[in-house]
DNA sequence: GTTGACACTAGACTATACTCCAAGGTTTAT
DNA sequence: ATAAACCTTGGAGTATAGTCTAGTGTCAAC
């Protein structure tokens, strides 16, 4: 078990960020010792890395919160719904991917463009990188 | 020449948003007419849309602007300058495709393992789905 | 020539996601 | 046994990115 500040530093966040997404339903600590320290578990561990992830990829706490709330259970309605979300919010992360690629092409040609060679620089500014490709 | 609302139509964002970013130098119109309206070019429609993407793809508004702000000279310094600030860019970027890939697939594992079939649902929660790849 | 849709500015307000502080209790190392 | 380092709660403060309101001006159509 790990105490909130060990968990903290492995995750390389803040303590206060911790006990803000408890505050705020994503995570709560299996266990507090006598003390009320909190006290979290390897798989505790495991959701506040999943919950960095899908921070990273733009989704908000509130998205998040969701994400983590679904279960499937064997009933066909509670699966149609989560289908629904899940696949709404792959769409989402295709989309994401997409502006991503489109985004990092810009950036590596100006950062192949304009560096290095005995070249002129011609594709001096990341809007001209972009026209470039046909945005 | 667009009007404020055309663009903003077209851009799909609010009026307030794009004067917002103008406020913040993101962009400015390249005239205004004689009574004080905003007028836009399609460069400065190009640049929104290069904001938006920008923005998509997880930046701030303060990053968003020193990347419009690039311009590489032929001068040798700004250009080691530009390389290493879009360098630096562009691992940004593919660490967070990476995470993308790995949240897309375990929606993806997620979405398909829960529903439809006449197996029972064993893949019941977005992290079990996660950890299944060897999160 | 007036009405309705649109534009202008300045400034107040909101949501999200932290981040910091005060005042106190606990643990650990010397 | 005491100081440093860590933990607790509650609440205030901050940064980012808008969003809304008030009061006023402009323009196109009837």
């Amino acid at each position: 078990m790990l105490k909130i500040g060990e968990l903290a530093t492995m995750a390389k966040v803040s303590r206060d960020t911790l006990r803000f997404y408890e505050k705020h339903g994503l995570i709560t600590p299996s266990e507090r010792n006598s003390a009320g320290y909190r006290l979290y578990s390897n798989s505790d561990a495991h959701r506040i890395s999943f919950i960095l992830s899908a921070k990273e990829v733009g989704f908000t706490l509130n998205e998040i919160h969701q994400l983590l709330k679904l279960e499937v259970s064997k009933d066909q309605q509670s699966c149609q719904d989560v289908k629904e979300f899940v696949d709404n919010k792959i769409n989402i992360v295709n989309q994401r991917l997409k502006e991503m690629r489109r985004i990092k092409q810009s950036l590596q040609t100006l950062s192949d463009a304009c560096c290095g060679g005995d070249e002129p620089a011609t594709q001096c500014t990341i809007l001209s990188a972009l026209s470039e490709q046909g945005a």
